[in-house]
DNA sequence: CAGTGGTCTAGACCACAGG
DNA sequence: CTGTGGTCTAGACCACTGG
């Protein structure tokens, strides 16, 4: 083989890599260390970490103190779904976007999935918003969501016609955790209406919690319309 | 405030979260630079990079160079998604796994939505397989699976009633980049009939498919009994 | 207890993009 | 052109864990 230069972190990964698909090293075989590596790529050892970090960040290795590095067996795909804000989703599209808030009220508990979802004490204390999300005036998405209001205060006074509630929050609450859920429903008849569906249509619907510090920010739950499908970049 | 001691890149990150979480930097701001923070926190810039980056990786920060560090504005909600093999998903439920192959033949195109999520050409020498992945013996998916018997030549001999195609491909084509697709579709008769489900239920639906430089793998469409559901991580 | 990856440091140079 | 992040280096110590 060629003497070949390696320069940077991306060209080791690209060089691990091209040998895991060669079979050179195979699932399961424990690939040599760090030292060994630099000295063979003739860098430093923590460039040589960079490269084997990144991969085993992706799960196409695996690397544990001692045992050392081993290329995984059955690799957990791992794919990472960018999950924007509606309107950004729709205007990368092309789209115009429009919101319109179809119901607000006070409510003291969530549906019970997605309570459980939560997987934190809920407070009885929640603002209630329904609205749809527009895309060339064709509803996009019909959205059911609860805030805490002992969290976000400042929501009780806001005008959501104006700026969906998504929006609002997240620059009012900016760092938040959170947990989704993937699921198919049947369209009932009132959201069968909203989303101009046929009732029984299957939709896809995504369900989320939203936690700061461990205390409830908001849920959600976003029902599209028949034929709307959820893409993944690569893992 | 008490002098607090950062003695690692992840007390930084947690240091630069609280400070978002507190608004003392607010969504759009520009954070102070990496030399800075390194001099605040008392270590090496390489440190704060390190902190700073993994913040950036998940959206939380923006970077570019030259125009500094600022806090996201309207953060993309970067969730993984796990994407096991189903035997593990299914034994890590404590359940017995099983797999049954329904039907196996050969064919020379995917159906039409697969094609487009490929995005690369589709050779016309395909192996076509249909087969149920049980729960204790109950019905867990149906998948139907293409493997391009292009680059997978060994699989037209593998009989895949012992192991299942998905892991069988995983062992012998080690690194690849896949592509999801997630929607909701009705149940037609003959899916009823496997899953056990009715007719015109609602399913929720995986679609992948699978490449190794630019060349497809295998496409596959895995559906799902009625009121299953996908769950993430965080972000 | 010893070998491996995990991390930190201090310094350097580079690449990119803002002004 | 200049300031910022991106990366590399050489060396060091630490933390975990397998044997």
């Amino acid at each position: 083989m060629s003497v070949q230069e390696f320069r940077n972190w991306r060209s080791i990964r690209e060089e691990v890599l091209r040998r895991i698909e060669a079979r050179e090293w195979e699932p399961g075989d424990v690939i040599p260390r760090e030292v060994a590596l630099a000295d063979e790529f003739n860098c430093a050892r923590a460039t040589v970490n960079r490269a084997l970090r990144s991969l085993s960040d992706e799960g196409i290795l695996e690397r544990r103190r001692k045992a050392g590095t081993r290329v995984a067996e059955l690799p957990t795909r791992r794919a990472t779904l960018d999950i924007s804000i509606l309107r950004l989703e729709i205007e990368a599209q092309g789209q115009h976007y429009g919101h319109q808030l179809l119901a607000q009220d006070h409510e003291t508990a969530l549906p019970p999935d997605l309570e459980a979802l939560a997987g934190v004490p809920v407070p009885h204390n929640l603002l209630h918003l329904r609205s749809l999300h527009l895309a060339d005036g064709v509803p996009y998405a019909l959205e059911e969501r609860w805030i805490n209001l002992e969290t976000a205060r400042e929501a009780e006074a806001m005008d959501f016609r104006e700026i969906s509630p998504n929006e609002w929050l997240v620059n009012h609450v900016p760092y938040t955790a959170c947990d989704f859920t993937f699921s198919a429903m049947a369209a009932d008849p009132v959201v069968a209406r909203s989303l101009k569906a046929r009732s029984g249509q299957p939709l896809f619907r995504i369900d989320r919690t939203t936690r700061q510090r461990g205390a409830l920010v908001t849920a959600v739950c976003q029902i599209f319309p028949p034929g709307y499908r959820l893409r993944t970049g690569v893992a």
